[in-house]
DNA sequence: ACTATTAAAAGTCAAAGAAAGTCAAAGTCA
DNA sequence: TGACTTTGACTTTCTTTGACTTTTAATAGT
């Protein structure tokens, strides 16, 4: 398992108690045992916006990152995240948003099944551009049909 | 015997203890002593949706490849239906399938939902032959998936 | 109390490293 | 000879690492 994952487990263990986290990124990586900059990589693309976290951080003596996990409801969530894509959106970017939907319990497996199935790269057998930009009108109007 | 045969089998023992095995390329590339490629060769096969196995990878340190094999109870009837789809669909000859579908209890409500919602000739925003070919495609990956 | 200094954080960014993916040429075999 | 398999050079993606920068709390000196 990557370092990062292990971290960002670690991350989410401590969100299920307490909807704020409070790490101080210099303890945390000599805990794993990597370097702190680290912990950037593992925040800046495991705990973004999009992904429905908030971070907070200060410098200096005490200082430390504060993570917040936002809580809103399903429908709000899914809403937001459709206004968020824009016409366009590559499989990666929406695997992410389907493992989100998943860890925040909105879709079940088989529905993130069978998203998956209908926007994958091997289905969409467009160029590129046009590929991006049907994935994200598919991907658009499952979610409304989910809310 | 050949040695994609031998990865073949390899890979199909590993599900028989799990239904979930977590291979990487480089090592069992090394293992078998092939180029790395031609582990995707055997993947992409022998170990295809068709096939009743589903597949995700990720590069990078760390990366790795996960083959799950499918529940595949895929009824013979939806079987049937997918090879009597060619490779092409129009809307309304999906809707009369997922209406059965619905009807025989093979899917509920709200599978029918997303299926129509991905294939929709709103969302396929493509030329008309194109567009019931990506159709096509579409559904039939969604059939497979369904389990 | 009020600065100036120091040290303790966190941030940035690019290079290096570690996988997997692609594609076409060459080889094999029925 | 045509379909399948093997090979390998090249590409793409993601992670890890580390040197350097910026910010700010803590502290020392007046």
């Amino acid at each position: 398992m990557r370092i990062s994952d292990v971290i960002e487990d670690f991350i989410k263990d401590m969100l299920e108690d307490d909807d704020l986290a409070i790490i101080q990124r210099n303890d945390l990586a000599e805990h794993f045992n990597c370097v702190p900059s680290q912990i950037n990589y593992v925040i800046s693309t495991r705990f973004t916006p999009m992904q429905g976290y908030y971070v907070e951080s200060s410098r200096g003596g005490g200082g430390c990152i504060k993570i917040r996990k936002v809580n809103i409801t399903h429908s709000d969530y899914i809403m937001h995240i459709i206004n968020s894509i824009g016409n366009s959106i590559t499989a990666k970017d929406l695997e992410i948003f389907v493992k989100n939907f998943l860890d925040y319990n909105i879709i079940n497996e088989k529905e993130a099944k069978l998203i998956k199935s209908a926007t994958s790269d091997k289905v969409l057998t467009l160029p590129k551009e046009t590929k991006d930009e049907i994935r994200a009108r598919i991907f658009k109007n499952m979610l409304i049909n989910l809310v």
